[in-house]
This record gives C-alpha cells, sequence and structure tokens, in this order.
DNA sequence: TACCGTTGCCAACAAGCGTTGACCAACACC
DNA sequence: GGTGTTGGTCAACGCTTGTTGGCAACGGTA
C-alpha cells in the first residue's frame, strides 16, 4: 500500500478513505488515461466528495503523483546465469504486468501527458539503467541497449494490454518468454551489429 | 490529400478549408492526443470558425475518422529476398514513421480512445497480416508471428516518437535497421520456439 | 462540559468543451 | 438581374471539468 511520501508516525482516522481514493483513482487512471479518468468519477468510486480528492492530494496533478508510484522490482542480475537474463528479464515483466493497473495506468498517461511520459523516462533511468549496466559488456552501450530492451517490452505491454490485439492477447505466458527472451538477451548481451 | 469518402467529381470550392482543417487536425491529434486535441484549437490552426468543422465531418469523431486514414504502403514481400524481410520490414517502417505525422496520432488516439483502438487493429489486420502470411511457413502461425512483428515496432515508434526516451531518440536509422531487423526476420521467419 | 482540529458534504464558481442555428457574403445559373 | 446554392462568421446552448469556500458532525483533550 503506497502512501503520500512522509509517512504519518500517528496513523490518521482518514487512512482509510485515502487510501480508497488512490485506489480509485489507479483503476481510472489505468482504464481511461488522465484526461478521461475525471476527478468525479473517482470520487464516486470511491464513495466520498471530489473536494476530498482536492483536500488530501492538492489537486489532480497530485492525485496522480501520489497514485502512480511503480517499483518494476527488477531481479539482481548478477545472481542470474548470464544466458538467462533475457529470460528471467520476460518472465518477471510478465509477472509484474499481469496483476498490476499502475503499470497500464502509467502507460496511457504516459502517452497523452508530459507529466506522464517524464515519469516513464525516470523509471527507465533510475531502474532499469541500473540493471542493463550488470549485463552489458561495452557501459558506453548501456543506454542503447535498455532502449532496446524498453522498446520490446513496452511495444508488447502496448499491443497485449492497451491496444488489445488479438493475437496478442491469446498468447499464453510460455510462448510470450519463448519469443521474446531471445530478442531481450541479444539487446543485451550480443556484440553490437 | 484524402478526401471524404466519395471523391467529388467536380472540385469544390470549400476543398482548400477541408484540407486545411485535416492538416490542422492531424498535427492536433499526433501532438495532444484525442481529448486534448479540442475542434477549436484545430479550426484556429486552420484558420476557420469551429462550426466549419461540424458542418464538413459532422462531428469530432467524424474529423478523427477523415484525417487519420493510414495506408503503411507496405512492400510485397514476395519480390524481397526471404533473408531480406526483416531489414526491409524495419526499413519501410521507419521511412513512414519518419516524415508522418498520421502515425503518430493514431498511436496517440489509439492508447486513449476506443475508436482509435479499432482502427489500429483493423489496420493490423487489413494490412500487416497479409504481407506476413507471404513470408510465414504455418498459415497457422501468421497471427502470432504478424502480432509479434507489431509488439517490436510499435515499441520502437512509442518509446522514440511518443514517450521520447533519450536514448532511443539517439538512434539513427542505420543502427535502427540492424538492431531490429534481425528481431522481426527471426518472429517471421524462424522456426517456432 | 467546553474546546479545537479533523473529516466530510454541499453548493457554487469560472472556464472550457462539443455542438447548434441564425445570419451574411460571394458565387453560379437561368 | 434576380435566385438558389455554397462558404463562412457570430453568438449562444447545455454540459462537464477542476477547483473553492462555507458549514455541519465527529472525536479526543482539558
Amino acid at each position: 500500500m503506497p502512501d503520500t511520501p512522509p509517512p504519518p508516525p500517528t496513523p490518521r482516522r482518514s487512512d482509510a478513505t485515502r487510501t480508497a481514493i488512490l485506489d480509485a483513482a489507479r483503476e481510472r487512471f489505468a482504464a481511461d488515461g488522465y484526461e478521461r479518468a475525471t476527478i468525479r468519477a473517482i470520487a464516486k468510486d470511491a464513495n466520498i466528495d471530489p473536494s476530498m480528492v482536492m483536500r488530501y492530494y492538492g489537486n489532480k496533478e497530485g492525485l496522480f503523483a501520489a497514485a502512480v508510484a511503480v517499483d518494476l522490482k527488477l531481479p539482481d542480475l548478477g545472481t542470474v546465469p548470464r544466458s538467462d537474463v533475457g529470460r528471467a528479464l520476460v518472465a518477471h515483466f510478465l509477472d509484474m504486468w499481469e496483476d498490476n493497473e499502475v503499470l497500464t495506468a502509467l502507460l496511457r498517461v504516459g502517452v497523452t501527458n508530459q507529466a506522464g511520459a517524464e515519469r516513464m523516462q525516470g523509471i527507465f533511468r533510475d531502474q532499469l539503467l541500473p540493471v542493463a549496466q550488470q549485463v552489458c559488456p561495452d557501459p558506453e552501450q548501456v543506454p542503447t541497449r535498455a532502449a532496446l530492451c524498453a522498446t520490446q517490452v513496452l511495444g508488447l505491454a502496448l499491443t497485449r494490454y492497451v491496444l488489445r490485439f488479438p493475437p496478442a492477447t491469446a498468447l499464453v505466458r510460455q510462448e510470450i518468454v519463448a519469443w521474446l527472451a531471445p530478442t531481450i538477451q541479444r539487446y543485451l548481451t550480443a556484440p553490437s551489429p
């Protein structure tokens, strides 16, 4: 359960309401994107008045910032056999995405909202780049190789969870891992073409 | 220059205005997505009154439908050496995307708008699937393999043209082709894993 | 009991949206 | 030269949005 940045030492009586708002916000942002996820709809989902959202989170951008806190929980690739990093990463991303509407929310918002796009850039920089650094041979190529991985992973998420291309939603977990793992493996470890 | 579905035999005096509207609409949809691209802003860009947009295109959805007409102009892969289809497709998509804001508009809108997503599904079905059919060994695997290609190509477009991850925008055409061509080649022609 | 901060609802605001209809100017045709 | 069609503007409509301030109920503390 994420909360506002400074976790209050004493639990407030309104904590239940606060998390209800965040849960509803995540759901709406994931389903509708930033513009169409209205504060009124979120408040109705949380069974409170829209003005409460403003009081607790300032404005709509503050609500989004509080609702969408992403930790990819990327594994330590130092402990994974070098030939398995592709498979490990693809499997991990699938696990994360399948039961995590925050990621879909962030993807939807990132496409139509500048703040959302910058948030995604930050996640890429702070979470994916360091992991890629553990595996890539040439440090100078780390950003390029990590970005290539991002194109494939985000492309899968886009096609499967947002655009819902029928053949992409029909794939089962094992197929995805089998097809994508060699791609990620090559982007990370193969000699540059 | 696209036009309303039945191309009028006699050119109308208002054709200049109509295409000005469509050009402005494409630009706004590409830059802002569906919700934030307002009819008022599009009309102002085209130097006409918002009501003209309504008269010529009915409503906002009609305007979007008229403005975003996508022809991927995919090459006939029958004439391409089988080992070069990956390279040919990646190069072609890059050519299309670099100077074509329609594709960015469609991608942005497809993420937040149901009609946009269905439009993209239609393009995938009507334009990419037939081409994949020319190359894939097993007809039953065509949708899967084409969808895999879509994940990689759309993922690149998303990361490079919409989210603008710095390392993805820094890539030059040759690098992208060199990295992505083997991926597409494998998704289309390699034995299924 | 009296007090005061917290929690919550209600009503309203200003702005922006898509959309409509009345109205004027320019052109084409008989 | 009148007349109907077309191209275009203006002002307004009904509605939704994010956001604000006032006011009532609650709960712990003194």
